[in-house]
DNA sequence: ACACGTAGAGAACTGGT
DNA sequence: ACCAGCACTCTACGTGT
């Protein structure tokens, strides 16, 4: 028997569910909202007021175009998904004793399953590479989900880690660092406005092991980022302290009139945001303590002060 | 509770060797 | 690769409102 034919019944036979369907999900979760998206191209289900993902590798229902050969043309598999080693185009075989309808499977077919099971995992990690990749896999997703990153970031990193992989860079450095860069890397190519020190925190990864990597791989990969600049922070400062539209306005103003005015040189721009945020929720009364913006930014609030005062005098603004 | 100011420590960058 | 010098940010305080 040919080995597609075996992927194709393994696949639609086991993956399914009593009771499961692509249509399963109705309402979401989070808020209630029936205005359910399914986009198959991402594999995702995803609410479209509040953006929670419902369900992400979702069964595409409708025909398999890219196999455009007259035999068949079902779905076979879920989208491709580049966080996965397999890219997620592979077969995955359940270790139970049960069929997808619960009923106990003889054993005859019992030990035949085991041993496709056994040569499909032999199959999926063969060579140091393919092992380096599962384990680099598994530590960026756990990154990305900690920091709060999104998807896109995720697999932008990911084909980085490719990347060097294949250049062979990872050599002489740690699993974790490499990864740490490559989101990191991602990160600020995408101006998703994590603070290198958000990554530093939530990697098993030194800062210099990561700053190296860093460094490296965007001079190899010859990868052109431009520098952070204040204007990327606000946004996900004023969001997350719940600050309305018109205070974000408010500190694009005022980042505008300080860049014109080249008060900023040489300091780093997340304090800058930070004081910014911490000027313009003063002067809109709708205040937050630089505590609180010391928390959700990571500069602490000394640093917060020594900006904050620099800007406000250089401004001449009156906070009263 | 919050804001403010200061001192010393430490990390990061740059330029020199 | 190492070092010194430098500007910047941090921690840890005490003080003021």
């Amino acid at each position: 028997m040919p080995v597609g034919d075996v992927t194709l019944r393994l696949n639609t036979a086991l993956f399914r569910r009593p009771g499961m369907s692509a249509d399963s999900v109705i309402k979401c979760s989070d808020c209630g909202s029936r205005n359910i998206e399914r986009d198959y191209a991402r594999g995702e289900v995803l609410c479209g007021d509040c953006g929670l993902i419902a369900q992400e590798r979702l069964i595409d229902p409708g025909a398999e175009w890219v196999n455009t050969e007259k035999v068949e043309r079902s779905r076979v598999g879920a989208p491709m998904n580049l966080l996965r080693v397999d890219k997620g185009l592979s077969t995955e075989i359940s270790g139970t004793n049960r069929d997808y309808a619960g009923r106990v499977i003889n054993s005859k077919t019992r030990t035949q399953m085991y041993r496709l099971k056994k040569w499909n995992q032999r199959a999926k990690s063969h060579g140091t590479k393919a092992r380096n990749l599962e384990k680099a896999i598994g530590e960026l997703n756990r990154l990305v989900s900690v920091i709060g990153l999104p998807r896109s970031v995720a697999d932008r990193a990911i084909a980085h880690y490719r990347n060097v992989l294949d250049r062979r860079l990872v050599a002489g450095r740690t699993i974790d660092s490499v990864v740490a860069a490559c989101v990191y890397l991602a990160n600020q190519e995408l101006r998703t406005a994590r603070s290198l020190d958000d990554v530093v925190r939530n990697s098993p990864a030194t800062r210099k092991q990561i700053t190296k990597a860093f460094r490296l791989i965007k001079q190899r990969l010859k990868v052109r980022v431009s520098v952070a600049v204040p204007e990327d922070y606000l946004g996900r400062y004023c969001g997350l302290l719940e600050l309305p539209p018109m205070v974000l306005a408010e500190c694009h103003q005022i980042v505008d009139r300080a860049n014109e005015l080249e008060i900023m040189h040489g300091k780093s721009p997340t304090g800058m945001a930070a004081a910014v945020v911490y000027i313009a929720s003063r002067s809109t009364d709708r205040l937050r303590t630089q505590k609180e913006i010391s928390d959700v930014s990571g500069v602490t609030e000394v640093t917060i002060r020594n900006r904050y005062k620099e800007i406000v005098s250089a401004l001449g603004i009156d906070l009263g």
